[in-house]
DNA sequence: TATAATTAGTACTATAGCAGTCCTATTTAA
DNA sequence: TTAAATAGGACTGCTATAGTACTAATTATA
């Protein structure tokens, strides 16, 4: 259940690694010997996370990868956005008829609230906080208290 | 990111099903015709749930399936486990002589912190819930309540 | 006991998505 | 002009999912 993708992974890595380097631009080449994770796919996720718009690109020599906000200020429900794409709820299976039968359709707009109460914990833990020894645990109850939130305006 | 299994989709709605129905057992066919999933899906998903101890079954004529608990007993997080099996966070993928120099490892604990999270809220939210026509908000706080209890003893 | 109904188990196919690589075009500093 | 970079596709192989089919085992009931 819920396995993490593993150029998801990868991202948070080579995130993390952005961040922890003060100087401006860094290059795939730079990052691929870093981390260790091989240069095409290094190039990809850095094209991905570039087009996402967490990160700012610059071509030519002397160009190179950079984070566009503090790491404080990126989710990591945008990284995994950023690779996986925004959240994919299985469209409705069942033949409408059905619906007003039975309260299948409940199913299927619960489960999309749960879906977005996952998001909201992952939208409120950052790059800063990923990086870290261990999460803090008060930031859960953050997390959680803006999910509901959100849940009771909509 | 974060998408539905089909199967598991179909699995909320088949326990869902026997959740409404009062009489003991049901067999394949009846949920086939009630919910609209082909009756070898049905079937492959009642023998997954079954053996997954979320259903009894009962050979023979006069045969079926019927739940072993209440619906308010049965978290969604086990049926989601039946269907696509424990949490499988990608193994670590960097060499751990790299581990040592970076934080990657951080990060990757930190990620199977936050699956365990995920699945606690997965944990707190019941089958009976499901069906019901809007999730109670309150039971967010519960759920990250009981996570973060979680995440301080472990 | 014979039969029909029913689950158990396994094997199989097709499809789709993921992971990973490679090539060419474009840009740009020196 | 050249070398260093990214941009953007195209492509391949692999794996997991979804769905189906078939045979064996079980059991109530006539």
């Amino acid at each position: 259940m819920f396995k993490i993708n593993k150029l998801t992974d990868y991202s948070t890595v080579v995130m993390s690694y952005l961040a922890e380097v003060p100087r401006g631009m860094v290059t795939a080449n730079d990052i691929c010997q870093h981390t260790h994770i091989s240069l095409p796919t290094v190039s990809k996720i850095l094209k991905m996370l570039a087009k996402a718009g967490l990160l700012a690109s610059h071509r030519g020599a002397a160009g190179g990868y950079q984070l566009v906000r503090a790491p404080h200020d990126i989710s990591i429900a945008e990284i995994v956005i950023a690779i996986e794409g925004e959240v994919g709820l299985t469209e409705c299976s069942m033949n409408h008829s059905h619906c007003s039968i039975q309260d299948s359709c409940h199913i299927r707009s619960n489960w999309r609230l749960i879906s977005h109460i996952i998001q909201q914990t992952l939208q409120n833990i950052t790059l800063a906080d990923l990086a870290k020894p261990m999460l803090a645990t008060d930031m859960y109850i953050t997390a959680i208290g803006a999910a509901n939130h959100e849940s009771k305006k909509g």
